[in-house]
This record gives structure tokens, C-alpha cells and sequence, in this order.
DNA sequence: CGCCAATCGACTGTCGACAATCGACTGATG
DNA sequence: CATCAGTCGATTGTCGACAGTCGATTGGCG
């Protein structure tokens, strides 16, 4: 009877569940950058053996959420405003363009309608101050859009970056000023969807982003790591 | 005596021995997309357990050149031209844009030189038609100037899309016509990182890396992989 | 007192064995 | 003859133990 709902957790390896919580952990700031992790200690609290949770570490830090030294052990690593600004969300722009117009005859109805939903939450949230579920949505909706797109690299990319982006809005960056700003720009993205004409979803889906980073203009501080023990 | 060679090998693990070997593999395409890629098999090969080599294959995962699906192991992706021009590519962009103006200030006189060795030995493998060496050499040139940007973000995802633009420069892009363009191009750029005049610098950036995808214009298949059985 | 080599503790890197899962095959059953 | 539960081989997921490496500490020596 609840067997579904006891597959949903046990069907992902220990291997994405550890990653899962790691990631979390990092991009909410519980593990700041600089934080240094260590094997055993983590396999004891994550209650697994070092074998997934190393894999684990290997793909955080091809997530550039971590890095790592031989025989030294990894830390978790900081993003500075200036490559978000510069290069993730530019990245972000590349892939959005790409993929809106890929997924664009794909969507069905079905999907369409959790778009709307998705608005929905984030409006919800918004107007609630709930920053996480804003954030979850806003990631869960373009993300939707960029798997039906079914570009494999596209994904790929999509999933590589956005870990650092969230990271940098939900540690680092300034809190931004207008969260009702979140919802009704994805609606117009929903909208620009729905109607289906390919040149005014381009513009919208530029728009989008770099509304991200028209408000927090603070010049921020340029935060590079430096190896423990640079040889 | 010897110990400087001895040492150069062994001191980097076998897990990243191995991924060498497999990335290799995989954009020379004698492991060509949609091979089959089975851990015991692997590691007896390499001669190393299945434990780092299932590291180096979560690694590849993330490079975007190889998909694993839960218990059934992992296959070799392919990249269609379609996502190399509009994604990879201007992602390249994006990076190179925002590194070169860093590596700037920081190129030394070591560094330049080194750069003037790497166009040389670009020109005279494009005379030789030395494609292999021409491309390395190529990729060299511009992994130096990007890790001597020092922005670890940048190069992190540079060393994510390299190998998949390799891998389809090399596998399944068109021969492309004029070989010595290559050489030609990179001294260009060197020519404008030592001038050090930002604005030319970002000009011949850009042009140099469209120049890669003006030559084999041909609309090529898209070739997306399909999942062995999608669940 | 300052310097260098041996030692030590705390980790990471690697291995071989065992458990869990998948898809194909098999054979009973209507 | 088609269908479906049960079984089996192949392969991945996980574990605990051992080996190797690094930096810090210690102790001898000039």
C-alpha cells in the first residue's frame, strides 16, 4: 500500500543521498566556504560507509562546490559576485536561450499546468517571506523546462552550475529587494510559453536573468580561496 | 637520480589516472558513444580496483561524457553539433571573455613565452598536418592563460566542456579546412595579451573562437542518445 | 639556542568481499 | 499459445580493513 511512498527515498543509492545533504548543507551556509571536510567524520554522521561518500565528494566538486587535495581532504569553496555576475549567470542566459526554445513544442499540457503551479507556490511564498520555497520553486521551474527541452548537455550544464548559483543568493549575496518580482516574471515566462511565438520568449528569458543581479550592485568582495597549503 | 621522472607518474592517483585513460578513450572515440562501459571489466584492464574507478566515472559523468543509470552501469554519450554551437561554444565564450581580461595583469614573462612555444608548435604540426598535436597545443594555450586568471570557478568549467568540445572536434565534427588558421589565430591573441589592450583582446576572443564553427557548416544530425530502457 | 632528521597521529587512497538489484530466461497455468 | 510469477546470472552498490602520505612534533646535534 505505502509502498511507493517507501521506494521514494530508498530507490536513490546512498551515493545521491549523501550528495543531496551535502549540497544542501553547503548552499545554505551551514558548511561555510573554507569549512573543511573530512571523510570518516561524515561518513559517521551521514551513517555510510567512505565508499559513497567520496563519490559523493567527487561530484561536488565538479560541482565546484567543493575541492580537494591529495591526501589532504577537501573544502567547501566560496563564489565571488564577480563570477557569478560574469560568468555562471552568462552561462545560465547561454543554456536558458538554448533550451526554452528546444522545450518550447515539447511541453504538453500537464506541464504547462505545473508551471502554473509552480507560479502559484512562488507567489505564495513571496508574499509569505518564505525565501527557501521561493527559491526551490523558481529552481524547480526552470529546471522542468530544461529537461523537457531533452538536451542532454544542456541539463548537464544546467545541473553543474546551479548548485553555485544558489549557494551565492542563499550565503553571499545581498537580499534582494522585491520578491513579488519572482512570480510575475515567471508568469510572463509562462505566458511567453504558452503563446509560443520563439522571439519574444528570447527576450523574456533574458530579461528574466539579469534581473537576478540588477538589484544587488554592491561591488561586491571577490572571496578566491586559497589552498591550505598551496605546493 | 631518476626520482624527478619516477615520481611524475605515480604521484597522481589512480583514480586520475584513470580518468585520463577513459577521457582519452572516449574523445579519441575508440570507446565511441553508446559503448557499454562495465566496472570489473574497466578495472581489470587498468589494473586497479573498482573503487577509484568508479570515482573516475562519476567524474566523467559530470564531464558530460559519459550517463550512468542505477544499477546498470554506464554508457559513452555523444554531443550533437547543435549543442556544441549553441551551448558548449558560447559557454567558451562566456569563460574566455571574463578570463583572458583576468590572466592580464598576472601573465608573466614565463607565461608569454610559453605561450609563443605553444603557437609554434601549433604552426609546425599544422604544417605536418600533426592534427592530434595541433589540437593539444591548442587546448594547452588557452588552459594556461585560464589558470593563470586564477578564477576557480572559470576553470572548473572550462575543464567541464573541454573535454566534450574535444571529444566532438575530434570524433564527430567534419575535418575542418585550413589547419594553419589555428597557429595563425593563437598568435593573434598572443600578439593582443601583450599589447595589453583590453578592448582589442576581447574583439579577437570572440572571433577567434567563432572562426571553429564557421568552417564545417553543414547542419549536421542531431544525434541524442536514447536511455537502454527508459524508466 | 637554532636547525635538521626521525617519528607519530590523522587522514586519504586502495583493495577484496559481500549485499542488492536488474533483465532475461524458464516453466507452469489459464 | 499467450501470460505471468519465480529463478538465475551478470553487474552495480556498499562495507570494513589495510596501505600510503602529509604535516606536526619531537629529540638529537652543532
Amino acid at each position: 500500500m505505502n509502498e511507493l511512498l517507501v521506494r521514494q527515498v530508498p530507490t536513490q543509492s546512498r551515493r545521491e543521498h549523501v550528495v543531496e545533504i551535502l549540497r544542501e548543507a553547503i548552499t545554505s551556509g551551514q558548511l561555510p566556504p573554507g569549512h573543511r571536510l573530512i571523510e570518516v567524520e561524515l561518513a559517521k554522521q551521514l551513517g555510510t560507509s567512505r565508499a559513497p561518500l567520496r563519490e559523493a565528494l567527487r561530484q561536488l566538486e565538479q560541482e565546484g562546490l567543493t575541492r580537494s587535495y591529495p591526501y589532504r581532504g577537501s573544502e567547501v569553496l566560496g563564489v565571488s559576485q564577480e563570477e557569478v555576475e560574469h560568468v555562471l549567470v552568462p552561462i545560465r542566459i547561454t543554456l536558458e536561450r538554448f533550451a526554452f526554445v528546444k522545450a518550447l513544442p515539447r511541453l504538453n499540457g500537464d506541464d504547462l499546468a505545473e508551471l502554473q503551479r509552480l507560479v502559484t507556490v512562488m507567489e505564495t511564498a513571496a508574499r509569505e517571506g518564505a525565501t527557501e520555497e521561493l527559491a526551490d520553486a523558481d529552481i524547480a521551474f526552470h529546471e522542468l523546462v530544461i529537461v523537457r527541452s531533452d538536451q542532454t548537455h544542456c541539463l548537464q550544464m544546467w545541473r553543474t552550475i546551479q548548485p553555485r548559483v544558489r549557494a551565492y543568493f542563499r550565503r553571499d549575496a545581498p537580499a534582494h529587494d522585491d520578491p513579488m518580482a519572482v512570480p510575475r516574471q515567471h508568469q510572463e515566462l509562462l505566458d511567453a510559453l504558452v503563446a509560443g511565438r520563439e522571439p519574444d520568449l528570447l527576450r523574456v528569458v533574458e530579461q528574466h536573468i539579469h534581473t537576478h543581479l540588477d538589484a544587488p550592485r554592491l561591488d561586491g568582495p571577490d572571496d578566491q580561496q586559497n589552498p591550505p597549503d598551496a605546493r
